[in-house]
DNA sequence: ATGAAAGCGCTAACAG
DNA sequence: CTGTTAGCGCTTTCAT
């Protein structure tokens, strides 16, 4: 492989012209950039980034961590970071967890190997991460999704524990009064907790019961959402809406109330979470509490890589407005 | 940041021993281990990753392009790729291009100068790809998805003709006689035009005329559906059935039908490709071309890892089976 | 089992 | 505008 000595001794120059051609060739004579660009083209010399990492001790890349690729919120909100990454002369380095803890911790020990000059990351437990990267408390954090009261480390999301909320309360408002949660595991996601909270707050505000049968669990992705449908339906008393934790989920339910031969939203109501793209499309339209992703995406960029550069440790806290967007898959209690 | 040095001065140990520890620990004495271990706690050492790939010349990671983040298939296969690539050793760092050629050129040069081992992708126009590549012919390199008659390069994916003639034969099966074909733009991917070439056969072998008002080509993505169903049918003969390049877009093609106030498949028939996990959940559920795409990100990085070791240049190409599956979104022609 | 020393390819003073 | 030189933090012979 070539190397700019090769190119140097081919052109005829030294090897900091060369390397002042590739990142500021205004600083060289036109004359000197025309060897120099011939010589590259006739040695096939190819930059090296490693060595410049070594050398500069920067790396331009902000690490990304999402729990999972298969959910297009976190496509959405990535296309954010990575389109203000990108104006701001960054790269994007990505990874998933797929929701899991011990996959959070080694991947982000590995964006921090790989040098990353900031981290933002949704994670399961934000604040437990944050413990376990006290050691790294100088590559500037933020979380995304998650918007944590009073966490030491930066964080852009919505109130989720008002979306859960106003989802339950859309509901009620509709006159029902068995309200179940479809919910993505609590261990894996505190947002999926915060919406819980929410959905029981409104639950006590109005003064519906809380029948814990009411409330499954089950691990996030389309193909979970069998059997925790089943299990809502397969009682006596099933429930008139379902809340689900995300937009992937209330879809997943949706197609599972279809087997089970009832109509949405006649038969049964159900609600969102993110308004993906998606939701737009399936039929019913889906009802769901939209989260400005790509906005937050590039937010947490922007928060990414102002810590970088004005470096008071002072972590920011961003919370956007959500918003429910009524469609088809709600309607009232018959 | 501490460096091995100074794990090495604080464990009185000489850098080869730390360097040992990290890449060997069983090359280095217990009580060794040890003392660097403490060593490094008390200094918060984190290894420098830059440097290793300086010094060898080996990053353990494959390059991956993928077309877009927000259409699941390519999470999917991605999935198949990082799992055997996680076994075997290797990470991968991902990027994406927006379906965008030019994009796709910076992005190779972007992953060759990080030195990955070698690069599995996804991109327009393959064989204008690896023009642009040559220089760089000494990374392994496989394409996914694009399957190359006699590409000098490897490749993996299914026969996307024969998809396409199969997807438009079940059509024409079940009686359609005028079947329109909304299809991403060919000059952003090959697979759309392989598919369309078959498409054009299968119409052929049928003895079924070619409307060219019945072909339109639309950038990906479920948001560009709309003006493509809409010219689609605000003909005089509008078509009876529709076959979409993959089911994000027969996803979107169905909702736009809907506000059409058509229901699939009573008025119209559609079907998909791809079979992402969406495809089972949607209303009416999507008949489509299954891909096994799990198994081609798996084999992907099976090729590119393995053309690492055994160095005959020999591109290999393999060709997987696609599948026709007949759910709810086609029907007889009435 | 351990250490000394020579790089890997680039950047960044500094000097001219 | 250009060149010299000393690293960046790790790996890897080659000795011992």
């Amino acid at each position: 492989m070539a190397t700019i000595r090769d190119v140097a001794r081919i052109a005829e120059v030294s090897i900091a012209s060369v390397s002042r051609f590739i990142n500021a060739p205004e600083k060289v004579r036109q004359k000197t950039r025309e060897k120099i660009r011939t010589a590259m083209d006739q040695c096939g010399y190819r930059f090296n980034y490693a060595a410049k990492v070594l050398s500069t001790r920067r790396t331009q890349t902000i690490g990304l961590v999402i729990p999972t690729i298969t959910n297009t919120v976190f496509a959405e909100s990535t296309r954010g970071l990575q389109d203000e990454a990108t104006l701001r002369g960054y790269q994007v380095l990505m990874v998933n967890a797929d929701y899991d803890p011990a996959a959070e911790g080694r991947l982000i020990r590995h964006l921090l190997e790989r040098q990353v000059d900031a981290l933002v990351m949704t994670v399961s437990n934000p604040m437990g991460t944050i413990a376990g990267l006290a050691d790294a408390i100088n590559v500037p954090a933020v979380f995304l999704f998650s918007t944590l009261p009073d966490a030491p480390v930066s964080n852009v999301g919505i109130n989720n524990e008002r979306g859960g909320y106003d989802a339950t309360a859309h509901l009620a408002d509709l006159g029902h009064e068995r309200i179940a949660m479809l919910a993505g595991r609590f261990v894996s996601s505190d947002r999926s907790r915060h919406r819980y909270e929410g959905y029981r707050r409104c639950l006590e505000e109005r003064g519906l019961e809380h029948d814990p049968a009411l409330v499954v669990e089950t691990p996030f992705g389309l193909e979970h959402c069998r059997e925790g449908v089943a299990r809502l339906m397969d009682t006596p008393n099933p429930p008139t809406a379902i809340f689900a934790s995300n937009d992937l989920m209330a879809i997943g339910a949706m197609g599972e109330l279809r087997s089970f031969g009832l109509s949405v939203p006649q038969d049964i109501s159900v609600v969102g979470f993110d308004d993906v793209t998606m939701a737009s499309y399936v039929a019913p339209r889906l009802t769901t509490i939209r989260q400005p992703v790509y906005e937050m995406g590039r937010r947490a960029a922007q928060m990414a890589i102002g810590a970088l550069s004005q470096n008071n440790g002072e972590p920011r806290r961003l919370i956007l407005d959500h918003e429910l967007v009524v469609r088809e898959s709600t309607a009232s209690l018959r």
